[in-house]
DNA sequence: CAGATATGTTAGATTTGCCTAACAAGTAAA
DNA sequence: TTTACTTGTTAGGCAAATCTAACATATCTG
């Protein structure tokens, strides 16, 4: 099996706005991309020369910019990276929705495979807890976080009933 | 109050490799940094230039490299962080050891203070649990984990109690 | 102390990604 | 259809960070 391509922090960001445009507009354009990611045409079109180059987009001159399977695939993987720990910041540690969403792109590529898919497991474990709202814990967690304090915790006299 | 100097992910790494070695062997060189960052002894002296340009070390020509006051905070910080990803990478999500290090690596140079300062809490408070061991709903995630099913939670049955 | 070895620096090239300025192509409207 | 406007491309430059090759300094050892 071959391994799967790769490419840097700043092209991945490109193709996960190609990926966002496409799904918003059904096309993605330099302008667009460009508007984006608060760079300027030039810029672009050398990041679509390299991505290009390295089979994850096809552009054709003064065209729409389409994902190849392989962009699509990586783009797709980097977009839910994001969603992911866009959710975990804001969600388990309360994070600011934007300074959260500041921080997701940025930790997005930073996290490997293993990573990832354990925060991702983290999240659906926390959000299918029986509990109807946020899990004892994490409501323990914002507790102990404002105050210092750690609430009383009922656990505890269960567990001992198997210490004798 | 003056707002703290910044520097690139790159130059981040080099400080905190010089906190480093004056720990574990009370100076730094060019050398010893050269080796644990696996770049070359040019690259070292470039980024030396730099940082003593930016006021974070002081550094004479064939001298040991010093961290300026500036400089050694930002190293503390960037080393705290450092660590306190390596152990929620590793005790909270069991993140094989050699993965967590290279996430933390990046992931430190991601995230923002408020994260960082989450994080840190989100740790001790898992850590001062008054379970002997991991907390019972980090071993319950373990098994969701492995299994993708969801033990039965003891809390549930005393939650029940504020219920009706 | 003098040569050999290790360490550090400088010069210059390369890569990546950004920019501005100038030009080219497409689109819309008079 | 010809002019004006928008969009896209090309050329060329800059900054960061890396490298190799060549040179300089320091240190060790006979």
């Amino acid at each position: 099996m071959r391994k799967d391509k790769r490419c840097s922090s700043d092209m991945e960001d490109y193709l996960e706005a190609i990926l966002v445009l496409k799904r918003e507009n059904k096309v993605a354009r330099v302008r667009d991309i460009s508007q984006l990611m608060n760079v300027k045409p030039p810029s672009v079109a050398s990041a679509l020369h390299t991505l290009s180059r390295d089979g994850f987009v096809i552009h054709e001159s003064y065209g729409y910019v389409e994902l190849t399977p392989e962009g699509e695939k990586l783009a797709k993987r980097i977009q839910s990276r994001h969603e992911m720990l866009n959710k975990f910041l804001r969600e388990i540690l309360c994070i600011n929705p934007k300074i959260a969403a500041e921080d997701a792109c940025r930790m997005e590529h930073a996290i490997s495979q293993e990573t990832s898919r354990k925060l991702t497991k983290f999240l659906e474990f926390v959000q299918t807890c029986p509990d109807h709202d946020r899990p004892d814990w994490l409501k323990s967690f914002d507790h102990y976080f404002k105050t210092g304090k750690r609430l009383k915790c009922k656990v505890r006299v269960l567990k001992q009933k198997d210490s004798t």
